[in-house]
DNA sequence: ATAAATGTTTCCATATAACTCAACTTATTG
DNA sequence: CAATAAGTTGAGTTATATGGAAACATTTAT
């Protein structure tokens, strides 16, 4: 098993929140990573969206969908599907990763 | 932006079906993360499972569903949702993490 | 203050994910 | 090699995610 160093720049949700409210002349954001919770879906959806500087009707052009699918992505309003989040991510160029990590102690069999 | 490293143990793909194949009795497995793409999702699911020795009528029972439903996940004969990811991840006690990596210069509004 | 743009909500249709049950196949092991 | 356990498959049901349309609300200009 191989171990590797990885450097990456976080964000907290409350640091995404403060770009999108406002800093949008923010340079240097060349690349960088969001560590995300499933809840805070909608939200990195919003802030890369944002990032692109794309309005949810354009974002729905890109992927085939009225703007009130990218609403309700945005706000949670449903419990999303692989594709979905793939099909949206990949529209705005974004890579996403998913990481599973288990800990041997935590685990009993009940 | 705060900067963080983070050092983690990471598996390749073949690497994780070595260790179903075989290799039962490895060690030292406190906590190592999978890096993965979507579409091995079905394998991680597996992968945990056997890390946990659980067979999949025993997870299927944890979560509340029959084994046919584990085998559907695992096999990937479905366009899973998130709920779902959480749910069987949750039962195997492992974190499940989400991240998106948007590389400004790649982009181009059509 | 009004208009235009952007985002939200509701109502609705349709596709499909989640699931069960039962029959089947493929390991395991006594 | 039988049994038994473990995993797979197919048919069918139910719940719900996806999506459109249009009306509504909110924000951003002018």
């Amino acid at each position: 098993m191989a171990t590797i160093d990885k450097k990456m720049k976080m964000m907290t949700l409350d640091q995404m929140k403060d770009k999108d409210i406002g800093k949008v002349g923010t340079p240097e954001r060349d690349k960088y990573e969001f560590d995300l919770r499933m809840e805070v879906l909608g939200d990195m959806i919003k802030s890369v969206r944002k990032e692109r500087n794309l309005t949810q009707e354009q974002l729905g052009e890109l992927i085939g969908v009225q703007k009130s699918q990218i609403s309700k992505l945005e706000r949670n309003t449903k419990n999303v599907t692989i594709e979905t989040i793939l099909k949206v991510f990949s529209a705005l160029k974004a890579n996403v990763r998913f990481s599973v990590e288990m800990n041997e102690s935590e685990f009993k069999v009940v």
